[in-house]
DNA sequence: AGCACGCCGACT
DNA sequence: GTCGGCGTGCTC
């Protein structure tokens, strides 16, 4: 092989193809696929990495204007062709470049979104500046002065920034950087993970009938070689992770490997400990917050094959196995599983992929799966196992729902119901544990009726409306505005509001209604890091507080086998989430927190307070009816071809001038609708959920087809005529194929 | 993205 | 004339 084929680590589309080089006589032999080497790139050959994807012996390319490649980076690792092969699929499915498709594959080095954040210093004190700023004036200067005025009004600037907003070229910024006048500073920040001892303990793990029914029915179908997704549907507390753990020790011991992804949240030292007390050390984490060091010291031990398991979030996909057997997605209806930067990569689809190149097997489990896979379960697209009792016979939780539209009819207007407040003081009573969840996820500014419990929603995309400061309500899909009405429009009350109680609200009303409780808190103030995080379950768990209050987070897979009450304060609150997504959520959230409950050898019991008693997706929660819950929602995303029934394809617009980006989101909207194909709706342009971030301004389109093919079509031909024309560049589009959280 | 090339306005 | 900013096009 005489030449090689090299992505260039520049992430931008121009320079987004292979580029070949010939291989110098001394390095004949030592290039592998997935190292990262030096090149010489452009006309004044300037010293540029590359990474090898790839061999020839004969050039694409006129021989003589071929240049010769410098040498390998130091320290630099073979990957898998496999990684490089997910690298390039990821670029095809998602529509990134191949560079960051890469980058976000190969582990060992950082990835560019933690890495790049470039600032400007100003290195000249100010009175020099200023004599300066009056030199490039006078010369007409212009770029140098505009620049060198705003590092004079702030010392450091954020080099995005600076690019647009100031409109200088990087060269300009060189030739500043040159003269001394300031420094580009790039900086990497990284928290130290949990380091932890743990002791590798024989077990004997009972698994009931249908635990074991579902290991042996998954298991004959590996070892005949079937290679079809399964969904594992298990009720909360069903001991989903003992059926796991035994599939694992399978695939181990036939001399294969396997990789658990779990959601962001749920990596906790809880978890990781679960693994290694049946595993030892044979078992590792990989996560994106991990030291250089650390990750490269897991990396090597993966790729030697010193570890049969490897536990993580989505990025454990990437992890360097030669070997995989079996590919473990708990939780799998988890947001998280979708990457929210470019590549916006799904690591279910991901996995699936991966699984296919190295002859795995994906086993899929929640005890509320994504509308999607379980469509594909009961279609038999995937193979479908389920755990409908919990370990130990355990009961599940009895759950009520309270109408909080009666409780203000009745004169309560406090945010604890009467049957909340009677069973807390039970609890207390007994000395057992409470937690108290509010619904607060995807909440912006909705407006309901207090007496009805209808939210106001749009016409055209059943979508709740949410209110802006101008007093007006908009949609997120389509655009559709009103004026807030004085009066609910279903029954004409003048009880029409946003909910505006916090975690904050809530811990008060316990501690001034309970004084002798002690009460924790968790959410987003709280938990600045992950190590208060940790700390905050702990101290719950080890009982040293009798409330539990927080958000979403605290629902997440733990194991609290002292608490006995689960109340969920306003269970309407993600419902009025701006997007088609709401119900689903709603759902899950419920049926998720209800499951916290009674999760030891006492009975459990969830109170639901709510304004709509009556939505399916509450009712279902209620009775823990996955089934019911899933009837309805299909027939709803049948009727407005929201996915599974369709595919999605979200496109984000932003840029600095809110005018600009409303003309060139019209322009686009427009573009699209010209070229129509067979069978596709178009919704928008409207404003995102958040219009407007870091004063960057956020537009969306959203196009629906029951052909997934149609879109991805459709973004090709959109970015090859966006290329055509300078204007575009001018604001940032990015696409997003079936989208999970609103844009 | 970054670098050379070349056009065009201001100044010795 | 010429100096140097800024738009244009190319990179194995």
């Amino acid at each position: 092989m005489e030449f090689v084929n090299v992505i260039v680590d520049i992430s931008h589309e121009k320079v987004d193809r292979v580029f070949q080089y010939r291989i110098p006589e001394r390095l004949q032999g030592s290039l592998q696929a997935g190292m990262q080497v030096e090149i010489p790139f452009g006309r004044g050959n300037r010293p540029t990495k590359g990474y090898v994807v790839g061999f020839a012996d004969k050039p694409d390319y006129p021989p003589e204007k071929i240049k010769e490649l410098t040498g390998i980076v130091e320290g630099s690792v073979r990957a898998e062709a496999q990684l490089i092969a997910l690298a390039a699929w990821m670029k095809e499915r998602y529509g990134s470049t191949m560079n960051q498709a890469l980058k976000t594959v190969l582990l060992v080095k950082q990835k560019t979104r933690q890495k790049q954040s470039r600032k400007l210093v100003r290195l000249i004190p100010a009175p020099q500046g200023e004599v300066l700023l009056r030199e490039y004036e006078r010369k007409h200067y212009r770029a140098k002065a505009r620049l060198l005025a705003a590092l004079l009004q702030e010392e450091t600037l954020s080099y995005e920034k600076a690019v647009e907003e100031l409109k200088v070229s990087a060269s300009v910024i060189r030739g500043l950087a040159e003269q001394r006048v300031l420094r580009v500073e790039s900086e990497t920040s990284y928290r130290n993970p949990f380091a932890g001892h743990f002791v590798k303990k024989e077990q004997h793990v009972i698994l009931n009938e249908e635990q074991r029914a579902a290991v042996e029915g998954i298991w004959a179908g590996y070892q005949q070689g079937i290679r079809k997704t399964c969904l594992l549907h298990g009720v909360t507390g069903s001991g989903k992770t003992e059926v796991y753990m035994e599939l694992i020790a399978r695939v181990v011991r036939e001399g294969k490997q396997a990789v658990v992804l779990i959601p962001e949240i749920a990596l906790t030292f809880q978890t990781v400990r679960r693994f290694h007390e049946r595993f030892g050390d044979r078992v590792s984490v990989m996560h994106s917050r991990l030291s250089d060091g650390e990750r490269y010291d897991q990396f090597l031990r993966a790729k030697e094959g010193d570890i049969d398991v490897i536990i993580g979030p989505r990025s454990a996909l990437f992890v360097p196995f030669a070997r995989i057997g079996m590919i473990i997605m708990d939780e799998e209806h988890e947001s998280s599983y979708k990457s929210e930067t470019v590549p916006r990569y799904h690591a279910r689809e991901a996995a699936i992929f991966r699984a296919g190149m190295c002859e795995a097997l994906v086993v899929l489990g929640s005890a509320t799966p994504s509308v999607e896979s379980y469509e594909y379960a009961r279609t038999g697209v995937y193979g479908f196992y389920r755990l409908s009792r919990r370990v130990n016979d355990a009961a599940l939780p009895e759950v009520s729902i309270v109408d909080l539209r009666k409780e203000l009819r009745e004169g309560n207007r406090s945010i604890f119901s009467r049957k909340l407040k009677e069973a807390m003081s039970e609890r207390l009573q007994k000395g057992q544990q409470i937690m108290l969840f509010l619904n607060r996820r995807g909440l912006s500014g909705f407006v309901s009726c207090r007496s009805c419990g209808q939210a106001i929603k749009c016409p055209h995309c059943d979508v709740t409306l949410s209110l802006h400061n101008d007093g007006r309500l908009r949609c997120h899909y389509c655009g559709y505005e009103m004026r807030m009405p004085d009066a609910c429009p279903a029954c004409g009350s003048r009880y029409i509001s946003g909910f505006r109680a916090g975690t904050q609200q809530i811990e008060r009303e316990v501690r001034k209604l309970y004084p002798g409780a002690e009460v924790l808190r968790m959410d987003h103030d709280t938990t600045r890091t992950r190590e208060s995080y940790e700390q905050i379950l702990t101290a719950f768990g080890q009982g040293e507080a009798d409330v539990l209050v927080g958000t979403q987070m605290i629902v997440k897979g733990h194991d609290f086998p002292n608490v006995t009450l689960v109340g969920v304060l306003a269970a309407d609150l993600s419902l009025y989430a701006t997007d088609y997504r709401a119900s689903e959520r709603t759902f899950q959230i419920l049926t998720q927190a209800a499951g916290r409950a009674g999760r030891g050898e006492m009975q459990g019991e969830a109170v639901i307070q709510t304004y709509t008693p009556d939505h399916y997706s509450i009712r279902a929660a209620a009775e823990q009816d996955y089934e019911g819950f899933f009837r309805q929602e299909m027939i709803y995303r049948q009727m407005l071809l929201y996915p599974p029934a369709a595919s999605m394809l979200g496109i984000y617009l932003s840029g600095p001038d809110e005018g600009f980006l409303i003309k060139c989101s019209e322009i686009l909207g427009k573009m699209i609708r010209g070229r129509q194909a067979e069978g596709l709706t178009v919704i928008g342009p409207a404003a995102a959920v958040l219009s407007r971030k870091n004063d960057i301004y956020r537009r969306v389109i959203y196009l629906k087809h029951r052909e997934e093919a149609v879109l991805l079509d459709m973004e090709k031909r959109l970015e090859q005529e966006l290329e055509k024309d300078t204007v575009w560049q001018k604001i940032y589009i990015q696409f997003d194929h079936n989208p999970l959280n609103a844009y």
